[in-house]
Parts: structure tokens; sequence; C-alpha cells
DNA sequence: ACCGAGCACTAAAGCGCTTGAGCTAGACCA
DNA sequence: TGGTCTAGCTCAAGCGCTTTAGTGCTCGGT
């Protein structure tokens, strides 16, 4: 019946309402199950619009008031260091889970630097185009907790601790510093005394707080000879570092990576170097992935579900554009799954 | 409610309009670079707008018959099989890279299967959402490229060979063929006479091209022991098949992956067998990665530029949304990175 | 029988932008 | 001198939707 040749026009309010006989307006309130219009003519005009397949054009909609119907993600990264990494997507799907049941769009964007992404939100905002933005990779002395704020965008901090955050922004969080204690724990009760955390990057809030507990936990535990090393995440310098605490003197006997890809490397690095794994140092990789247990010995490592942090965070974003004040969640602690790097130091 | 602090209005065409003591339709062709404005009120119209941090509304633009300043990107894939893979990533960037030179958004939606993804095409369709999509992981016997025409939304098919296409869609595409031929050349000349190849997914159009590739050019060479063996391109899948061929009879003395993942899980599974990687079997993967290098021995891979192949494809949807006509453009031959993981056969 | 209330629905304005149709003043031509 | 162009603007309509302010009706109360 609708049905047209190649060139199919989007069918409009207008449409409905001739072939249901009322008003647009009367098609506006039924469509969005608002009052004024009886019960009967709400499921005609239903009826006829979805019999032409119709769907409210976003643009109209958000010219009109509403919301552009659609939220923002950055991730500021150079194209050439998006390495092998399964996090990202997996967030991202979970984000999408959560957006599709209210029928949200996505815009992703890839930027250089954080400069770049403050440009993107200022861009986004200036072209209506989002309605809300949710921001990963929080850093300490971050610029775009104020700017979001100042630009009056709803926003939910991926990873970022209430402790840190801007009053009028929201945080999904996951408790780094319980986590590295459990780890600190696991590794004492191995008979570990001598550790080194290969963290990431510096400037990220998270990488401060896993060096903050580990600091807090060695000297709760009385231990000297535990320090943190930071890098770029890289496998490169994952390797390197590896390589160079491994070959001092008194080298460690058991080693955190903070990500998976490192902790490959740095496996590599020290059996290279002649050390045993786990016989002659401990490994144990933050962020669980396939990776985990495609190189022998398998690695320990802390698992969490990227997916259900996707959608915890798409939810706080959701409540937010739905009117509720910044809230702050927390998902479950990351679980240490003990696999074959990981054991009792040498001689204990 | 929400912060309803000083949420600093957004500029419009109004304001720069009366600062400038012009009408509205001249700031419109002032800033569109029409005719119908002096060169000087051009450039007092476009001070104005800058001073005031003006950027058009995309919602109005789109209403008055622009586009949406979007396209869409589809990933169809189930959330628990995201796994270790950089390149989407590495692609979207590059796709990024460019639609930023003209300002285009990029609407990202992570999907179950292809029949949620042809929804996804239809609703975006429905809602004024794109101007035109890029499509990857083309099947044989495919449901979207017949839509997406249908819809006539401009498409580019990413991975698609022009003999599969359908007349009204642009592709880009590498030669797998070509590669394929490559690689089992070299394998030959290294003394190869067993090879099997794990490919990817039997239904993707590229899986195919390399099968028949392979069949083609082990004919051509008068290679008996030679085939392909489908997998989902998980590592578990990918350990197995290797597990599977090695132990047969006639073992294979080269192996082709069609993923790096695969070939990781495999060098693993050659070793837990007591095959030794090269000196008893070849490996070769398809797609470089940092997952390559970080295991030992380093392998052999194919090798393209995603990000590359991102900003041709992304190149290929803006000419054909600025009218031209569908093309096919084709990405460099992937090169093969000759690393540790092969050589010669045993006894050649 | 009259009034006001309530319901179902319509008319029209407006969101920010583009665009074709005027409109005006000066330049040019005869 | 009048007529025709044209450059440079302005006007107003319209894109598809929401929303406010009506407009008729019916109905209950007195």
């Amino acid at each position: 019946m609708a049905d047209k040749r190649s060139p199919a026009r989007r069918p409009t309010m207008k449409d409905i309402a001739r072939r249901a006989g009322v008003s647009e307006s009367a098609v506006s309130f039924a469509l969005n199950n608002r009052p004024g219009v009886s019960e009967v003519t709400r499921a005609r005009v239903r009826r006829v619009a979805e019999q032409l397949g119709w769907r409210p054009s976003t643009a109209a909609r958000q010219l009109s008031g509403e919301g552009a119907a659609t939220v923002g993600f950055v991730l500021a990264r150079p194209a050439h260091t998006l390495g092998v990494d399964s996090f990202f997507l997996q967030l991202v799907s979970g984000i999408q889970e959560v957006l599709a049941e209210r029928h949200l769009g996505l815009l992703f964007q890839v930027v250089e630097d954080i400069a770049a992404e403050c440009a993107v939100y200022r861009t986004w905002w200036a072209e209506h185009r989002v309605d809300g933005v949710l921001m990963v990779d929080p850093r300490t002395d971050d610029p775009r907790p104020a700017l979001l704020e100042e630009l009056g965008l709803p926003a939910v901090v991926i990873g970022g601790a209430p402790a840190e955050l801007h009053p009028g922004l929201s945080a999904v969080w996951a408790d780094d510093a319980g986590a590295m204690a459990a780890v600190v724990g696991e590794l004492h009760a191995l008979g570990h005394r001598r550790i080194v955390h290969i963290a990431g990057l510096p400037g990220l809030a998270h990488t401060q707080r896993r060096m903050r507990s580990l600091r807090a936990e060695a000297e709760r535990r009385g231990l000297t000879e535990v320090r943190s090393v930071t890098t770029d995440y890289s496998d490169a310098e994952g390797a390197a570092v590896t390589h160079r605490v491994l070959s001092g003197s008194a080298a460690p006997t058991a080693l955190i990576y903070d990500n998976d890809v490192m902790a490959v490397a740095g496996v590599a690095a020290a059996a290279e170097l002649g050390f045993a794994v786990p016989e002659d140092v401990s490994v144990v990789a933050w962020e669980d992935s396939a990776l985990c247990r495609m190189v022998k010995p398998w690695l320990s490592a802390l698992s969490r579900d990227s997916v259900a942090f996707g959608r915890t965070a798409a939810r706080e974003l959701l409540s937010r554009l739905d009117g509720a004040t910044p809230g702050t969640v927390q998902v479950p602690l990351p679980e240490l799954i003990a696999r074959q790097s990981t054991g009792p130091v040498r001689g204990a």
C-alpha cells in the first residue's frame, strides 16, 4: 500500500494525520502518550503510524526542544597507540545495550589528545549534537570535568573516584585501591616481599589510586622493597621496564602489570633473562582478556566485567538525563583469577 | 530538575544577524559562502559569528534539507565475542580523521547480528539520523546491500570485492586473492607442500575469496595437500583446529591463520604437541598487530595499514555524499612481514 | 433552562536554518 | 530621460515536530 519505488520518502506525522483523519497535534499527543486524545483515536493513530513505518525525525524533535537523542563518547588516544585492546569495545557494547532500549544513538569520536577532546565537547554542545557524554580516562588535574560543567552537559566519568570528582558530575568506578590491596595481600601470603608494580600512564587518576594504595599497603605490611614504575601501557615499555627491574641487584619476585599487554610482553622479557614464571617471578595482569590465556603460562589476572561496566555507566547517564542529581556508583571489585603465573616465592 | 545554573545559551543566526545589522538570510549566505552578500559584509558576519562562538545547529540544518552531518557504522558482533582486536578501533580512527575535516559525526552501534544491523539501518533511515553508512564484514548472500540500496542510503562496503557487489554501492577492498597467492608462493618456495589454511567465518566474503585463491594457487602449483578449515576466529577454535590438523597422519608443515589471535593460540597448541615453530611447522598470521611481536617466536604476518584503510573508506563515502557515482577502490596489497615463525621445511 | 466543567480535538506559533521570491538603489545603455 | 540589469539585501515560507491557546461538545448540577 504505502509502497514506493526507489526514492522511498520518509513518512511524517502529516501523513499519519491525513490517513487517520485527525490533526497533526492529535497525532503528536497520541504517539507521545500525552493526554488529549481518546484511547480509540490513540490506538488508531498508533496503528497507522506503525503501518507506515513512521519514526520520529530526531532533527525535528530536537528543534522543538527535545534532546538530540544521542550521547557522546570520546576516546583520546593517538591513532598509532590504538593497540590490542578489548576493554573499550566491550565497554561500548555495554553502553549500547542500555542506550538502545531508549533509542538513543552513540556519537563516537577518536581524537589525538585531551585538548582535542575538549574541542569536541564544545562543538557537540554548540551544534546541539548530544544530550550528554561519557568520559573515560579521568586524569589528575583534568580540564574536562570543569568544561563539561560549564557547558551544562550531563556527564558520567567512567573510572573517576568520587573524591576526585567535580560536584556536578556523576561517576562510575571500580575500587582500584581495594583491588590493589587484595593483590598485594595475595602475593604477600605467597611469601613475596619484593614487588614491582608496572603501572600505566602516571597522569591517569586510577594509576594514582593504584600507586597510592600499593604504597599504603606495603607500609601497613612493613614491606620496604615495593614500588611502582609508570609506563605508557605499551608492550614495548612493559618489556623494557621488566628487563630493567629484573636486571637489578635485588630483583623483585612478583610483578603487577597495569594491563594485560604489558604483562604478556613482560613474561617474554623475563624469559629472555632466564627468569621462569612463576618459579622465579610471579606475574599478575590487571585486566583480564583472551590474551591472558594465549600465552604460557596462563596469566593470573584481575578480571572485571567490562560490558557490565558500560551498562552501569550508561544507566547512570540515562538517569541524569531524566533529571536525577549526579551520583556515584561503584561496580563490583575486580576479581583476582589465579592461573599459572603466580606461585609461592622460591624457597618459601 | 537538571542543573539549571547559567546554562550559556547557544547563539543562533538571529543573534549574529542582530549584532551584524543584517538579515538572517544575509548571515546564512555569508556563512555558507553563497553569493548574495558583499565581501565586506561577509567578513563582518564571519567575525561576529566567530566572536559569538556560533556553530550551526545540525538539527536545524537537517530539517531544512541538508544532511544529518553524520555517517553510521554498525558492528554486528555478539558482545562476548568482542575480543582482543585492534583492527576496528584503528579502522574507526582512520575514518574519523577524514570525517573530522568535514565536521561529520560518526554514529556507532554494536549489535548482536546482521538482522539487528538491518533494523538499525532502517531506524537510522527513518529517523534521518545519517547521511550514509560504512558497512563491514560483507558476506556471501548478504541482505544488507539490497536493503541499503532500497533505502537509498549511500554506503561503502568495507572489504567487499567489486564482483560480488550490488551496483549501487561503493566498495573499498584489499586483494585477498593476490595476498593469498603471495603467501602460498612464499611458503612453496621454502619447500612447503602440505599447507593448512585456518580460515575465519565461512560466511564472510573475504574468507571465501581467500579459500578460493588458496585452492586455485594449489592447483596451479600442483599441490594436492593443501586445504582450508573454517573457524569462528576465536583463540579457542584456533587452538582446537591446530591440535586436530597437527595430530593427523601427514601433518602440514605450514599453517596460515586468518587472524593474529588464532595464530598465537595455534603456536601455543603446536608447542603442546611438541611441534617447534618454525622448525617443524611454519606459521603465518593474516593481520599484523602488537600481538605478533608479543609471543616467541615472533609471528610472520600479513600487514596492512588499517588506519589508512579507514581513511580510504571514509573518503569514498564522502565523495558519494558529494554526488559521485559508486566506485570501487582497492587498498594496497597487504605485505608479508617475515619474522621468526616461517622457515624452510625441515630437510629441504 | 442555564452555567461551568471537562473532554476530544484543532489551529497556529515556534525551534534554527535554507532558499526562492521580492525589493531597492545605483550602473549602464540607448 | 527612461528603461533594464544586477549586486546586495530582506521577506517569508517551509522542513517535522511539540506545545499553548483555543473551539466546540456533552454532561452534570441546580
